[in-house]
DNA sequence: CATCTGACCTAAT
DNA sequence: GATTAGGCCAGAT
């Protein structure tokens, strides 16, 4: 049996996030099998700029993570926009754009 | 070894 | 809304 680092759990798990749809650093977290670990997901999308899906990763109250005057929020905002996800003052409606229970269903089929 | 820091979260005020 | 306090944990100091 193969071995998956944490970080790999990580990776692949938000590979699977569908468009449109965007998932919190604790979500991420608890489906990717490390439960209340949010924080280890922050350091692990910070090491590497070029996983996928990482623009669709937001805080808990549907922020995004980084400063306003940043590039990487404005590349953020960017990429949400394009794939029809509203951005409203760096903030993303998780009520109607958030998680939704099917996909939740989809990626709760993950093994490791 | 102690403390601080951070792409974080929840609950309570 | 905002703030505080506690939880979380790998790295840096």
């Amino acid at each position: 049996m193969s071995e998956v680092s944490l970080s790999e759990k990580i990776t692949t798990t938000l590979a699977l996030v569908p468009s449109g749809v965007v998932v919190s650093y604790g979500q991420l977290a608890d489906l990717a099998g490390l439960p209340g670990r949010a924080r280890y997901v922050g350091q692990c999308l910070k090491q590497t700029n070029d996983i996928v899906n990482w623009h669709r990763v937001l805080r808990s109250n549907g922020h995004i993570a980084f400063p306003e005057n940043t590039l990487n929020y404005r590349i953020q905002c960017e990429k949400l926009c394009s794939e029809g996800v509203d951005v409203v003052n760096g903030r993303v409606n998780m009520k109607r754009f958030g998680w939704r229970p099917d996909i939740y269903t989809l990626l709760s089929q993950l093994k490791y």
